[in-house]
DNA sequence: TATGAATGAGACTTCATTCAT
DNA sequence: GATGAATGAAGTCTCATTCAT
């Protein structure tokens, strides 16, 4: 996949693509961090600088703008949510069943969630405390429901593509709060509120496809 | 020209806290403006004291922050959302249909939002743009979640509290976000979303009281 | 002149109008103190509030830019050559003779570039320097020029009016330049060329005015 | 490729110095326009090696500094202004008259100012923006101030040669104001300039030399 | 009590120059 | 020699909050 994949000998290690990578990917992580511990306006671009051992040159040759960064950290965590769901839709062989999809799905949501706690943590406030980058959160969840519109033209093809339209955005942002907000509840009522989730989503969908 | 102006005689009763009063919902007013428009952190003190006509100084009188400005229009709407659904939800005599519920209930809120922009626009922010308050959110909602549970004990007294908790929390939860979201898509799109709210959270209620 | 002059008893010294002047005043000498040793570009706002003795909140009160400071520098300059030039044309009595009046105010310039070296050693870089600035230094000339204008109407009502303005460019101009070079050179050459600038002026002059 | 590609044989002469030429016009080119435009500080070395088209690292090794840049400016602008006033002052044959001679040299130098608008735009900044600079500009002014002097002492040898410096000294400082602020002005004002610095000049000249 | 000038830490960002490749 | 990614000091300006009047 590198360009140098296939160099004969010398190995001279990657120059500076990776070097580069290498370096976004620590200001990722840490901007991740301290984004969500402290807020996206609490943070400074050279805090996060310092602590991903960046010079603060170095980070701004990468990012034009503190805006940057969490465009950077959305468009890694769409690929990623992208790519679990993708796996997910894709069980090559025989249908599953509705309830077995809305509970794989929905546990897989939650694993997310749980790894990543930054995703909503980071997104959700973008919305309004920085209004001119509302676009970055719709972008992100445009992709996920183009996922579910597929999964359920697939899966019934006989509905109106709007509707699938209106479904797939309804589970997206339903499944998002609920599983998100979980995050920060007591353990028991948490697990609670998942089982909940899949509940509503079930329900919901099953009043669409009843068989 | 203070509203008491034509008071009788005696009883001087507050002229200052009147004049007062005013004061604060003017910073709130537009506080709540400044808000929407430019997000939290993009908003000064200074902006709003000015464009409010009170001194900066005066409005450190009545808010020891710039975070409980933010407090003071939380307590506002939820004031106002609490005693809407409160009166939606006391209807003297006979029992609402489920679905009736639902319908008026998701109307009014839907209403709400439309009328207020800032609920959400300002809510969601609080989440982790400034880790501190989460507070507020939670007490936000705990308010609505409460008013539910004591609709749903009294409308089926069977369950257990627990489960009425949790219902109460996912439909919050859910139609807040639907109904918030929807605010900003197309208006076909927009009204669509309305009839998905109100169909998700009807048949999750079904599913409890199938009656 | 103060709005306290006429203060009974108390006097309590000016509360802010002169403390706030005291300090504009105080950045503004500080400024082109710093202007002319260093370049306006290689000068910083924290320098100069620094060396003011004023904390940088408080310049950027008064001034709401760097660029201000300039201004406010430009002001203080032209009001003080324009009242230079205007207590010289005013000579209540008698007409001056050309070669008088010329000799008269090289003189009283020459004298105005010494003690304020700032003058044109600040103009001049703005004109390209920074380019967005130029009206400042045109709005210095313009009122010169105008004094002139209104001089030479006086001394000689008969040409057109559009005449004296071109006259009036090339004096200030030409005087501004020759007497402001002359200031960096060796002692007895800039003594002849402030004697050629009296010449070079008197001989445009009495190509105009040949009495 | 190179201007020399087609050359017969041997004798290779310098392939790098004239691809190495090409690219110092090439930024000394782009200086000028972005030194006119924004300013010689607003301007960064970055953006001269990127609209140049030219390495940074490539700039460096053609110019130490970033005023390098600004010298390698000022030596092509003396040169060029210094041929044209050369060839304009070795009429071959006959001496002009004086006022042939004023006539045709200031009209000249419009014409060099109109078509290299840098000359002055860039020079003046320098004067007391960059302090360590003003060597520049003063050599520049020499080279023509000589050109001047040898032009006297051949028009009537007369006079002290001190007397030519600083008749040449005035004019150059003179002519150069008048014509290059003229620039900036509406066409027919500009048009009266013009006309004033030959009258302004001729005059000056005619009191030394009235035949 | 009411006012608003004053404060200064700290935020974001730029850019001349170097040097490993 | 040629290249351009890397560096980090330093610059301008903001703003929540205080407190003397």
């Amino acid at each position: 996949m590198t360009t140098n994949s296939l160099r004969p000998k010398g190995m001279r290690r990657q120059p500076r693509q990776a070097r580069s990578q290498e370096r976004v990917n620590q200001i990722l992580d840490v901007a991740e961090q301290l984004f969500i511990s402290k807020g996206y306006n609490a943070t400074s671009t050279n805090a996060i600088a310092a602590q991903a051992q960046v010079p603060i040159g170095s980070l701004y040759q990468f990012f034009p703008d503190k805006a940057a960064i969490l465009y950077g950290l959305a468009a890694r965590y769409n690929q990623q949510l992208h790519s679990l769901l993708t796996e997910l839709n894709s069980p090559d062989g025989e249908k599953l069943s509705l309830s077995k999809y809305v509970e794989q799905t929905i546990d897989a949501v939650d694993r997310f969630f749980t790894d990543y706690p930054g995703y909503h943590a980071i997104f959700m406030p973008l919305q309004s405390s920085m209004p001119e980058l509302e676009a970055i959160d719709a972008a992100a969840d445009a992709q996920l429901i183009n996922d579910l519109v597929i999964f359920f033209s697939r899966y019934d093809p006989e509905l109106a593509p709007e509707i699938y339209e209106a479904i797939a955005f309804v589970l997206v942002k339903t499944i998002g709060t609920l599983l998100w907000t979980s995050l920060s509840q007591e353990k028991v009522f948490r697990q609670q509120l998942v089982q909940e989730t899949k509940r509503i989503v079930l329900s919901y969908l099953q009043s669409y496809f009843p068989y």
